[in-house]
RNA sequence: GGGCAAUUAGCUCAGUUGGUUAGAGCGCUUGAUUCACAUUCAAGAGGCCACAGGUUCGAGUCCUGUAUUGCCCACCA
């Protein structure tokens, strides 16, 4: 019997090892021989820009999902992929170039993106070991990035789709400007901060109007009130004049729009649709010229005069300190909160620009998404977010799927440059299309990129398509699992182009973890320093620490919080399994087989019941998506039950077959959240030829328990339980235990071991300390004891009779035992006797010492 | 402004459709320990389940309202 395990489980020794025995023995790819329905969850690809983080790790969540399908039967697949994560990838790489005083602008734009391919393909590198090292049971022999040519193909196909069915047009409107990035942005990645700004009254002809921005005054075309608003009346459809900060005149139309808010600065409003979201809407419904006085860097545009090319953020103070100097500033509001946009990946201030831009249409194309969540063919977990995605998608605007960055999906377009009027002004293809159309130099390649999201947005069948899983029933997909924060930025869009491509939704449920705090809950950041390093967890506790740590105590859907303390915690319980198996491995006999268990104590039957009871318990919980509780009843099952009792009563008599049992049963339960600890000591069960990982899920076994058998050892520990308490409290050494019950005294042996007792009696008519416990048993006791007892026993006695006297109220209740379910009255009649009797015991027992 | 969460032991959190005297881990206190594990064992203390109403035989759980905290969305000249 080879049973040299350590004493303590060194993860450090097994797990690189354990990975690749799984890896090379395929076991990570379906199962072609399963015959149960396919599972398929697609990893959401990790942005290969850096290390994994504790966002990474709570994949744990997907791969428990594909161990416990993988142990049932089914061929299950975990597809994992990177993503090439356009503007973030940019944004940091940037920043190392920073570092070395470089910028994009010091290299061509192919040798950027080049330099970023080789700087993305180390880190694909780097990721994937720390997503092996996590123990991820993903299928890489069919690693897919989003900017492999087979994807890039079925991308480019799908934006062809799109174009032909009518949703795809390019459009000059404003959009969100990143000046830093040089890129346009969607509605979605611009996050609003709140933030003091000088609200300065400006004369504006026989106005004064209230603005945050008199730089942009340059590209004002009218001035706007309320219609309703009586002041302004008269001027409405007038021109005014109104004396420049350049020093010159200048007439503006006025106009009455519904979107002025009279109670707002003076009602009056300047209008300025190149750089404001709202004056552009107003400015299409009053046919408004569009003066553009700031450029895509950011700088003001030829139209200001002198301060041509000075930022604009600069020119702001400028522009109003010399509007005040001529006299053309009625006064500042120094307090004026409003909230700004800023790129939420690079943190600079958004300028509302009007550029062009590709556009999706998305009046159509949202509601087959929309029906199929209504329709609950697309579940949420936890349901409350099926609201939320249903809210985004019904005030879905059309997307902007261009993106001006260098680092990206090019847009398969190219534009007529041959002169020739009569051929279209684009078309969508490959490059030999465009020599086709224009000729040899007569086309224009498009330079702009696809929003990353709009690639990424097709990622479950673009995947599945180019690995050739796609009709082999593995889409649709049966989980995405992934964080809360990406549910509109990425989940409501793999919705809409799934169903459009593939007619079918790209997944039947979403689970939506929440984001990992820190141990009191608060957001790890880098300059609160509460990061916690996922790698550095693992190579002190091992990865199946943190596993169990990001499982257990976390809810779907809410933050979880986690530390250093927690992961330490599940160590020792992945050592407490250790040493369980090391305990029983050490006692059989050499050449032990295991046969199948018989039940011959009581604990026996009790063990296995607990067994039973926590196989079917923690299957329906993994089914139901409550890992965390499938984790806490394994936790408990091994330690509570197992090890804290079972293998305490085993000391006494061994039945080795059940122990192995119970030890295999509990290691299959485990594997799923804490796959390495588990095929560690699996590996050293000499008779299993097959790796855990791809060992059957348990089934409550078909052996008979006595639930009266079971029902004893659940006596008899209540038993040993009530004789510790009173021994720890009194200090007593070895007392002596007096019972009048016969199936007791067969257990003498075990209770005596247990209870660290010194002789269990049998005795006609008990006498001492009644322990408060079903069976009848004593504690032999001298007065003095007793009356050291006295008042917790007087306090015991009261809590006693205070419930039989609630149990007793609730049972006078007609109304309660009409209306309540039969057997929860039955309980609280046998609890009422039970009670009852043992108030009778505390009160003769009481009765002796008086 | 709209929405969604959360509020339960000192801390972090469970508590599945309403039904035992509300649980876990950590922390704390006391004690133990050659005999699988000090990454251990045993025992203990600690809770008006945020607050106020309501529904019900019965509420931590359902409803209404309030407060505090966090998040999301929209708007802000």
């Amino acid at each position: 019997m080879p049973h040299q395990l350590d004493k303590t489980y060194d993860p450090t020794k097994h797990e690189a090892k354990i990975y690749q025995r799984w890896e090379d023995s395929g076991a990570f790819k379906p199962n072609p021989k399963a015959k149960k329905d396919p599972f398929s969850i697609i990893l959401p690809p990790p942005n290969a820009n850096g290390h994994i983080h504790v966002g990474t790790a709570m994949f744990t969540i997907e791969d428990i999902m594909i161990r416990y399908r993988r142990m049932q039967g089914h061929p299950a697949l975990w597809l994992p992929g990177m993503d090439h994560a356009g503007i973030e990838t940019q944004v940091v790489y940037e920043r190392e170039l920073a570092k070395e005083g470089k910028s994009r602008f010091d290299f061509t734009r192919e040798q950027f993106y080049n330099n970023v391919m080789d700087y993305t393909k180390t880190n694909q590198s780097i990721m994937i070991a720390e997503l092996k090292s996590m123990g991820f049971s993903l299928d890489w022999s069919r690693l897919k990035f989003t900017l492999d040519p087979d994807i890039t193909e079925i991308v480019y196909d799908t934006f062809k789709r799109l174009h032909d069915a009518g949703y795809i047009y390019r459009g000059n409107r404003i959009v969100n400007w990143c000046p830093f990035c040089r890129s346009a942005f969607a509605d979605i990645e611009v996050k609003y901060r709140e933030q003091l700004d000088p609200l300065y009254y400006i004369k504006y002809g026989p106005f004064v109007l209230a603005t945050v921005r008199p730089e942009t005054k340059f590209g004002d075309t009218a001035v706007a009130v309320n219609p309703k608003d009586q002041r302004y009346t008269k001027y409405v459809g007038q021109e005014i004049e109104a004396e420049s900060v350049l020093g010159h005149k200048f007439k503006l139309k006025v106009i009455a729009d519904d979107h002025v808010d009279p109670e707002f600065g003076t009602g009056v409003v300047k209008v300025t649709p190149a750089h404001d979201p709202n004056d552009w809407e107003m400015g299409l419904r009053h046919n408004l010229e569009v003066k553009q006085a700031i450029g895509t860097d950011g700088r003001l545009t030829g139209l200001t005069g002198k301060y041509a090319g000075m930022p604009a953020t600069e020119a702001r103070a400028q522009i109003a300190h010399d509007m005040e100097e001529r006299g053309l500033m009625d006064h500042i509001d120094m307090n004026y909160k409003h909230s700004v946009g800023y790129h939420d990946r690079c943190g600079t201030l958004i300028e509302p620009l009007v550029v062009e831009q590709w556009w999706l249409r998305v009046g159509e194309l949202k509601k087959p998404a929309i029906q199929a969540i209504k329709s609950g063919e697309i579940k949420f977990v936890p349901e409350r977010f099926t609201k939320a995605a249903l809210d985004w998608l019904e005030n879905l605007r059309d997307w902007n799927i261009s993106r001006q960055n260098w680092w990206g999906m090019r847009v398969p377009v190219y534009y007529n440059a041959s002169g020739d009027k009569s051929k279209p002004e684009y078309i969508i293809g490959t490059e030999e299309d465009a020599v086709k159309t224009y000729g040899k130099g007569g086309y224009e390649a498009e330079t702009d990129n696809f929003d990353t999201w709009f690639s990424s947005g097709q990622w479950p069948f673009a995947t599945l398509m180019a690995t050739g899983d796609f009709d082999k029933g593995s889409y649709p997909t049966s989980v995405m699992e992934t964080g809360r924060d990406i549910l509109f930025l990425w989940v409501t869009r793999m919705m809409m182009l799934g169903l459009f491509r593939t007619g079918e939704v790209p997944f039947r449920t979403v689970y939506l973890h929440g984001m990992v705090t820190d141990a009191h809950g608060k957001k790890m950041s880098k300059s609160k320093g509460n990061v916690i390093n996922p790698l550095e967890m693992t190579g002190k506790y091992g990865t199946d620490a943190l596993r169990l740590a990001l499982t257990i105590g976390i809810t779907p859907g809410n933050d979880g919080a986690i530390s250093e303390q927690k992961i330490e915690g599940y160590r020792n319980f992945n050592n407490k399994l250790w040493n369980v198996a090391r305990f029983i491995l050490g006692q059989l006999p050499e050449d032990y087989l295991p046969a199948e268990p018989k039940l011959t104590s009581p604990a026996d039957h009790w063990m296995m019941a607990k067994l039973n009871t926590a196989t079917r318990d923690t299957t329906k919980a993994i089914g139901d998506y409550r890992f965390s509780e499938a984790g806490q009843i394994i936790y408990s099952l091994l330690w509570d039950d197992f090890a804290d009792w079972y293998l305490e009563a085993s000391k006494v008599s061994p039945n080795h077959d059940l122990l192995i049992y119970g030890l295999e049963t509990i290691l299959k339960l485990v594997h799923p959240i804490a796959p390495f600890v588990s095929e560690a000591i699996w590996s050293q069960l000499p008779w299993q030829k097959q790796q855990l990982i791809v060992t059957p899920w348990p089934e409550p076994a078909t052996i008979k328990t006595s639930n009266k058998a079971a029902l004893e050892f659940e006596n008899l520990k209540q038993v040993v339980q009530a004789t510790r308490t009173v021994a720890a409290e009194e200090q007593l050494s070895k007392p002596t235990i007096l019972t009048t019950n016969d199936q007791l005294i067969q257990s003498a042996g075990l209770i005596q071991r247990l209870a660290r007792a010194g002789e269990v009696k049998r005795v006609e008519q008990g006498s001492g300390l009644y322990l408060d416990t079903t069976a009848d048993a004593w504690l032999q006791a001298d007065d003095k004891l007793i009356n050291a007892r006295r008042r917790r026993l007087t306090g015991q006695r009261n809590e006693k009779a205070a419930y039989l006297k609630t149990l007793e109220s609730k049972l006078g209740n007609t109304k309660y035992v009409e209306s309540a379910p039969a057997n929860i009255v039955q309980e609280t009649r046998d609890r009422r006797n039970e009670t009852a009797q043992l108030l009778e015991k505390l009160d003769s027992q009481l009765k002796t010492l008086n």
